[in-house]
DNA sequence: TTGTAATCTAATTTC
DNA sequence: GAAATTAGATTACT
């Protein structure tokens, strides 16, 4: 889990939330598409509006994963058998890899998007042959 | 983590991937919007393409998490002020409500969406009115 | 800059 | 009804 403890001033804390700190001051609400309901004339709010939360939103990323070059091999090993992995295989590669099983559910998936991204771009560019890396065969004899 | 630690005659166990076991038999790849792009006059397979995985990918999703009325309620409070946690505040609520951030993260997921459906549909039967449930006030005071 | 981890929406499946 | 998964688009960091 990498329990990370915050003990920051954080603005959304989840004691300011719950209100075992009184507030006092405003908190903001995170409700980009629901403005979308209000009448606001404004111009600028009308910009966050149908777009991602902002630039701001993201301030509360995730730190990025930096997986080793090991833990790649063996996530790339498995997803040339298996691009969807269940959660049983998940649990597995999230133990041997000691990383979590969300880190692992969310690798796959990115790496089905770049997958399709490059079948996508050779069918674009190379209309009607096959694609080199994975035309040898669908199934393993 | 909840680490599952399966040790099932898993069909994709990562030995087996691995070939810490010698597979001996076909392991089936598991690529459903690959096989598109070979030329695959079965009509039975171009069924499976387009198409979400079929019922057999969900056998290994991760079992249903039971969320408590007590995490509920917490979720929900938070939930009026943000709806877009971000990783400190999901890491402080995974701690407190002894659940895993990932969970929290997908329940935020699916609350938003909720809530946007909710409003899609207030929108349509109710074109002209504010949606009574969020007209108060987007600011807190 | 590029590649990719992380996030988001929308639709869907499953229980 | 809602938790889990997916595709796809996007953001932002190394």
């Amino acid at each position: 889990m990498a329990s990370v403890t915050v003990e920051s001033s954080l603005a959304f804390s989840i004691d300011r939330i719950l209100g075992l700190e009184r507030p006092g001051n405003c908190l903001k609400l995170h409700r980009p598409w629901a403005e979308n309901n209000v009448e606001s004339e404004n111009r600028e709010q009308q910009q966050q509006l149908n777009s991602q939360p902002t630039s701001n939103w993201y301030i509360g990323r995730r730190p990025r994963t930096a997986f080793t070059t090991s833990q790649v091999n063996i996530l790339e090993t498995v997803f040339q058998v298996n691009c969807y992995p269940g959660i049983q295989l998940r649990e597995q590669l999230a133990e041997r890899l000691d990383l979590d099983e969300d880190r692992i559910q969310i690798w796959f998936q990115n790496r089905r998007a770049k997958l399709r991204r490059s079948l996508r771009e050779t069918r674009l560019t190379n209309k009607n042959n096959f694609f080199p890396g994975f035309s040898q065969k669908l199934y393993c004899v």
